[in-house]
DNA sequence: AGATGAACTAAGCAACGTATACATTCCACT
DNA sequence: AGTGGAATGTATACGTTGCTTAGTTCATCT
């Protein structure tokens, strides 16, 4: 646990780095349990403080958890982005495998980033953005193979959505583990919808 | 809303069809809020019961949820099924513009059937039981074609969950609202990914 | 008629999210 | 250095939630 997000000392008033400290025990409340089990009042009291202090840094719970959200967009964008860089097999690939690892490892965290959006708030600027960026890492994954170079802009986009709905979809049904776990085939299977230009066997 | 939901008489102590009542307020509280902010209490007074008396009938709010995840299910492979059984285009298509119908029209009841499941429970059977029969149903779509039959067993499930996650990705990556709505180009996108004998244009 | 068990009510607990009022500490200006 | 205001924390309280326990009413069976 990095110094920073400790208070400055022992009996000091000021906590000094709190809003980073309760994302932290988010993020680590994340690992194991579901969004909706995040207490705001039991992150304040992890990190050693009133749950009223929180409001200082968060308008309320849900301003919490979408900031959570958005780094796990930023997560998800550097984990693809260092996926496509190099190894063995293609890049699309190795930014399906990237995807799905990702989920499996987060999977309450990946529930929070992707739940259904209430009705009509537009106040979602950031992490629209984030979602933009690791759009970006499909498109960048896909163009590193010569054929879908050839496509307007707007298919290549189009292709890029449809690899990222792939993947999504086999991590999320992964995540909610029907059919037992989907691993014997799921990897293979995905691989396959990630690679438009090819076909299995 | 049919007769037998209701209290036999104005005054009678005991309701008389408690669970399919609160299962319908619940079905009716999902259509416009998150499976989250579903509280029992006000389910059991907008049917006019003490919150107590849920308990009669289910062993607590998560296995009410459950008990409407297993109901989204049902409804879900119904929508399947009548979607296959006739209409223009090929079956693989219908069944995935049924399948991104029923996400759209309800967001949070599909984000409740498909969350992550907490790690060691073992007790969804009803559940799996009704993935399963959802499964079968991707399947009955892909062999509608010849190509698909060509294929062993269990490689027509292989396929069909493919089709599953990728129409699934789409449906999530929808209810997000990521990229808008994702309508002008989801569905042929979609649809594409569905049928996977062809290739786009 | 009397008993038995299911379905409900009443009352209460701990925990939650949130709002308000107050205390403390830090920063910047003089 | 001293001081005032903004930032950041505490204390407390309100209403709601999930759930438990103990009592009440009803239907049914013998």
């Amino acid at each position: 646990m990095p110094e920073a997000l400790l208070p400055r000392s022992r009996s000091s008033y000021h906590h000094g780095a709190l809003r980073e400290a309760l994302l932290q025990a988010g993020r680590d409340a994340l690992v194991s349990g579901s969004a909706e089990a995040l207490s705001l009042r039991e992150l304040s009291r992890s990190v050693g403080v009133t749950a009223s202090a929180a409001y200082q840094h968060f308008k309320g719970r849900d301003e919490l958890l979408e900031a959570l959200a958005l780094d796990g967009f930023l997560a998800l964008k550097s984990a693809l982005h260092a996926a496509i860089q190099h190894g063995p097999r293609s890049a699309p690939d190795r930014l399906g495998q990237a995807y799905l690892d990702f989920a499996r490892q987060h999977p309450p965290l990946v529930a929070l980033m992707f739940r259904p959006r209430p009705k009509g708030r537009g106040s979602r600027v950031a992490l629209d953005e984030a979602l933009g960026e690791c759009l970006a890492e499909f498109v960048a994954a896909l163009e590193t193979g010569r054929a879908a170079r050839a496509g307007d802009p707007t298919q290549v986009i189009q292709r890029a959505v449809a690899s990222w709905a792939a993947v999504h979809g086999f991590a999320m049904l992964g995540a909610c583990q029907a059919f037992g776990t989907l691993d014997e085939w799921m990897l293979p299977a995905a691989a396959t919808l990630m690679s438009p230009g090819r076909r299995e066997g």
